[in-house]
DNA sequence: TTGCGTCGTAAATCATAGAC
DNA sequence: AGTCTATGATTTACGACGCA
């Protein structure tokens, strides 16, 4: 019990990034909604749910996206056109 | 530290989503004192009367404002983690 | 109309996981 | 193994809006 309760909590101090997937849901709403990248409080939960991390989380990368998006849109470019033909093949379908 | 703003209409990012508050006060980050006074105090407290702020703010070389929106703030956080300790602790 | 409350956020900064 | 940078989280500072 102490084993399992000590990893929990390493598990919640330490940051880990997200998972590949998680990053591509989130990256390709942020892309999608690019002129107003910001989510309701339903999306969230929603993002959250499918990325399987918190709201707050959800939250988190928003806004760490959209200030160093706007920061430096040129080094962002290749990632957008990359998420902007995904979406525009989805939509095809 | 330039602000480059990117002439970017041409390919539309429709990036109009920027405010930028010229007039706001850079983030200052207080000091391990200041800090830890602080969170003794909001132990002591939650909320802050008007004479304990001005107190506070005279002690930690601080403006009454800063000392006004730090217990704001600190009560955001402290609700949070009530959040997530509550949405969380089945052990 | 003053004034302090919350809520959501910008922007800077912190911490360190991971890439090299 | 050590140096960096990308990334997730936290810290200040407000604007918008609510209520007494």
């Amino acid at each position: 019990v102490m084993i399992l309760r000590s990893r929990f909590l390493d598990a919640r101090r330490k940051r880990r990034n997200f998972s590949k997937q998680a990053t591509e849901i989130l990256n390709e709403y942020f892309y999608s909604h690019l002129s107003n990248p910001y989510p309701s409080e339903e999306a969230k939960e929603e993002l959250a749910k499918k990325c399987s991390i918190t709201v707050s989380q959800v939250s988190n990368w928003f806004g760490n996206k959209r200030i160093r998006y706007k920061k430096n849109i040129g080094k962002f470019q290749e990632e957008a056109n990359l998420y902007a033909a995904k979406t525009a093949v989805t939509a095809a379908h | 530290e330039e602000k480059q703003q990117q002439q970017l209409d041409p390919n539309n990012p429709a990036a109009n989503w920027i405010h930028a508050r010229s007039t706001r006060k850079k983030r200052c980050p207080y000091t391990k004192y200041q800090t830890l006074e602080l969170e003794k105090e909001f132990l002591f407290n939650t909320y802050l009367t008007r004479d304990r702020r001005y107190e506070v703010a005279r002690i930690l070389n601080l403006t009454e404002r800063q000392v006004k929106i730090w217990f704001q703030n600190r009560r955001m956080k402290m609700k949070k983690m009530n959040r997530e300790r509550g949405s969380k602790d089945h052990l």
